[in-house]
DNA sequence: AGAGGCCATCGAAGCGCTTCAACACACCGC
DNA sequence: GCGGTGTGTTGAAGCGCTTCGATGGCCTCT
């Protein structure tokens, strides 16, 4: 193991030379910074993490919390690790993967041992637990997710009242007047998810607006539930023209049970879909959809979060990114329109 | 912050013997250790990791190299990961995400800065431009997939090979003469993936050994392609009647399809999957299935990396897990089978 | 030419913990 | 009552780095 003492003996200069051209925070003769640095290579030396955090008070960790539960869709999550993961390293930062398992105490653990220099926090709830020690921790925090009350915190999500309402309106635009919503599981609102909750909400109020009539369904994402789901639908609204899905392991199921019963999609029914682009483009017919912003979304946080580290907070906020309606072949005019 | 000084002074005991009642290395009364625990909780004390990973060169923290490639069907990756953190955790260590953007060049900072103590690494290719540098590293290191030459290294995977053949014998006892392989996308092979290659192998083998005539066509996953595949499939042999899908995203087109073109599973085709269970009871058909256990692969890894960093190293050692097969409803007799 | 300023570098003091050697004490058997 | 054995506790020395204040050389200004 080579140690910063190593290198600015080698280099003939102080430990504290070494380490001042590694962080640039003195200036340094360029002579002498060629020198270090040549010798650095030569011995290839690593300066040492834990060193580095107990001097500094700085570990460069940025810590994820995500959710470990399997009734949400899951690529959405790995999107956004990965994206996390990337935007972090480019500014210098590891991640550390928490799992929600441990919940709030994981919160404590990593605050209070100084593992991270931040979090970010996935999946929240409207009243989520952890907030309380999110508020009193000293770290920077930013949620992917809106819970209830965000006074003083940094959150980013997509606007999901604006993606709610921006279905229907396509859809009212093209004649639709019965509109299905394939919901998440059960779980999903049970949980008080945000995002579901308020997907709804923008769906039932612009609906309400425009005279749409709404029905709103969960679903599991199975065939078997989506089944189930499909059948009540039409039993209770038999003139459903429109399906708006936020789940989107819904999605190929709904699509192909549709065809099975011999409903063509768009001539006899329009769907839109919450999901991200690649499903959309992939599925059996080209969805219209909302695409849901996984990459930007994981972006986004660490950008503030490191914004936050840097000193440039810009304190409270939250980032709502504007949902965009892609029109595909899955929506067309409402049948009986001219 | 507290620090173990200060709990030492608030239970009037001294530093080492603070430290020493955390880890547990060496006697200390019973009522030294209450002392000190309620001092502990009193204060909210929690250690800091730094300072730790400093003086005793552990971190606690195992670093898991996921690839962000697209083209790998993504929820096995998140099981594993998840299945990875949970069971680290569960050990004492935390887990540090790192993409595979980085490539060779995170193996050589983690292990050059002690960041972890050791590596799960995911997504191996046969050739891996990693695997020298993990050789070189002092950290333990286990890998969850196959390279092509296991020497001194530790590894984890569901034994594809046989996967591969089981998929054969349970077709061929059907009576299934004409097999039908929907493999993973091109790249995968390119990239000589460890698994593809592998399934493909025990397929042919036994496949050969069994008198069935198989035919691979690789494919992306989605409808589209899975259209163009399909046709192609049964212009060079009519007479399939056999299918083994091992890209999990091209299973849904592939029952959509067989259906559309009026091709009954498992009357006419039969189709065995290889997939998480989840997936496979999840389909528009029950599916019969090989069951890709994300999940103990990340566990066992983990307990495989926490052995060797306590010691209890076996050494070089392959844990391939036997590949069950799972009847459902996707799988019948050959049509004209007695 | 001397005061003042700036730049590049250095020395030393920690950061909070682990761990080793050493010590104090009680207890045993003889 | 003394050496031996063992248990419980302590002090001190770092682990490898950052950072602050100090130092010395050189240039500029008057």
């Amino acid at each position: 193991m080579v140690t910063l003492a190593e290198v600015a003996r080698h280099a003939g200069v102080s430990a504290s030379t070494v380490s001042y051209v590694l962080s640039g925070k003195r200036s340094i003769s360029a002579p002498t910074r060629e020198r270090v640095e040549h010798s650095i290579k030569e011995l290839g030396y690593h300066p040492n993490a834990g060193a580095r955090a107990l001097a500094s008070s700085r570990s460069n960790i940025i810590a994820l919390m995500v959710p470990l539960r399997t009734d949400m869709y899951v690529p959405v999550m790995m999107e956004i690790a990965i994206a996390v993961a990337t935007t972090a390293r480019s500014h210098g930062y590891d991640v550390l993967l928490l799992t929600g398992e441990e919940g709030p105490a994981a919160v404590r653990r990593v605050t209070g041992s100084g593992l991270a220099d931040a979090m970010i926090v996935m999946d929240v709830e409207l009243e989520d637990e952890r907030l309380p020690l999110l508020h009193a921790a000293r770290q920077p925090t930013v949620l992917i997710g809106l819970p209830a009350d965000t006074v003083g915190l940094t959150c980013v999500d997509l606007d999901f009242t604006a993606t709610g309402a921006l279905c229907v309106e396509h859809l009212a635009a093209l004649g639709h007047r019965e509109v299905a919503i394939v919901g998440e599981a059960p779980a999903v609102y049970e949980r008080h998810t945000g995002f579901a909750e308020r997907t709804l909400e923008g769906l039932r109020r612009r609906a309400g607006e425009l005279g749409v009539r709404l029905l709103h369904r969960p679903c599991q994402g199975s065939y078997e539930s989506m089944d189930g789901t499909l059948s009540r639908i039409f039993d209770e609204r038999p003139g459903t023209t429109g399906f708006v899905v936020q789940n989107e392991a819904a999605i190929d199921p709904l699509l192909s049970l549709l065809r099975r019963q011999g409903r063509a999609v768009p001539e006899d029914v329009s769907v839109v879909a919450v999901c991200p682009e690649q499903v959309a483009t992939q599925a059996s017919v080209r969805l219209t959809s909302v695409a849901v912003p996984a990459q930007e979304m994981g972006q986004r946080a660490v950008e503030l979060v490191v914004a936050k580290l840097e000193g440039n907070a810009s304190g409270e906020q939250v980032a709502l990114l504007a949902p965009e309606l892609t029109v595909r072949a899955s929506s067309g005019p409402a049948p009986g329109t001219a």
